[in-house]
DNA sequence: CGTGCTACTAATCAAAAGATAAGTAAGCTT
DNA sequence: AAGCTTACTTATCTTTTGATTAGTAGCACG
């Protein structure tokens, strides 16, 4: 009947002659984590006003299939979201926080390495910044999280180390909260700098990791006192 | 003629006896400052991918006249733009960072209060982060200026307070820089807590700068000590 | 006070983009 | 090997959105 469909039909079949097969099928659940997957490096890398279309070409299907498996792009931009959500805190690094037998400094950096290799990702660090850009809830959320799960043991560790009174003696102070908080941002912003400024990073994240540790507890100055003295000179 | 026209006249009619003028005429010179104005707020606020239908209801005035200013929206955002590389540095900060005369933590204080103030807006916080996001090479080259101008006097002023050899002497490390960064971090972010994450700070800006400078010098935990020691017990 | 310049608006276009409907074929089942 | 289910595609609708065109009216100047 419809001529329009004989002319697909026969373009069908030059394609399937001259390459691979035109169409794969796959189990849903394999191609709905294919989707999932896809979509979040896509709007990770374009932002979530990135086009249907587009992400379907990236995945090699066609742009009406994502609506069988998501009934809208919001929908979609929902399941991305929520596969973040899925705690990217991890119990067995905490608890190590609270390991009095190592020294703080060390409990501190494996910590902090453990949390940037877990969250310092392209796909992390960018989805993590567009979405508190939109004003979605989540990055409060998250943040409240991460000062119950992390913050809050790391000054509760500080206090014990100096022999300060403990957080049931002297409750712990919004200041205290703000200098861990000042720590995390400068290992967070290696992750903004790298995967949303574009920009090389002079040391992996392992060095600045510790580096920053460091500082955190020995002031600048004394840091730099020792790295100096083995620089040589002259150069 | 047309009767269109007819009745788009009616309807201005009706909405003059009702209200206030239907058309405001202003000089050119200052229709573009108020639009410019206006697309600083809207793009920070929604991202560069906001729709001028929008933007120009918030201005009030017809979407067409947006390109009578601007031959395309591309040309508005790039306008947006120049207006935030108008050197967000301040000369007399920077030159009051190397004044020996004074203590070198109350000259970092100072500088970064200053700082602070200029930069973390919500508009300033946002666009940049959007226009990192977007790939456009701001972000890059803005970090070059603020290594030249702000990292290299900071650094090379340690170096002086701590008696050791001077950048002609010893070269400054990449090391020395990424101290400096982290402490640029810890206080850019409490911009993007506010401005982006949408989250209150618990301190002012000021005190906020203040005891990150405070750290950076002494190291956490001895200005933690001070904190708690002056803290009310059991409170 | 009327006339001309031009800042501004109304109407409209064309392309883009989310969503749907109708039809096709891969591959399991018997 | 035929048949059936359903994963997938083609074609298309509708709304949104950047951009243009034709016309309107504020106001400076005579």
């Amino acid at each position: 009947m419809s001529s329009r469909r004989d002319i697909a039909k026969a373009k069908r079949r030059r394609n399937r002659k001259s390459g691979e097969p035109v169409r794969q099928r796959l189990k849903p659940a394999d191609r709905e984590s294919m989707i999932v997957a896809g979509a979040v490096r896509f709007f990770a890398e374009v932002g979530f006003e990135g086009q249907t279309r587009e992400l379907a070409r990236r995945l090699g299907i066609t742009q009406p299939l994502l609506y069988r498996y998501f009934p809208s792009k919001s929908a979609l931009i929902e399941r991305v979201y929520s596969e973040f959500f899925v705690t990217r805190l991890d119990p067995h690094s905490e608890a190590e926080l609270g390991d009095r037998r190592l020294p703080l400094r060390e409990r501190l950096t494996r910590f902090y390495l453990a949390y940037a290799q877990r969250t310092l990702t392209y796909e992390w660090v960018r989805i993590y910044m567009f979405s508190g850009l939109k004003g979605v809830g989540l990055n409060p959320r998250y943040q409240a999280l991460l000062r119950r799960r992390v913050f809050t043991p790391v000054v509760t560790e500080i206090r014990a180390e100096l022999g300060l009174p403990a957080p049931e003696a002297v409750k712990l102070t919004e200041a205290e909260f703000e200098h861990v908080y000042a720590l995390h941002a400068g290992i967070f912003y290696l992750g903004v700098r790298k995967w949303i400024y574009g920009m090389d990073l002079p040391e992996d994240f392992e060095t600045a990791v510790a580096n920053r540790v460091a500082a955190f507890l020995d002031g600048v100055p004394n840091v730099i006192r020792e790295l100096v003295r083995a620089a040589p000179a002259g150069d």
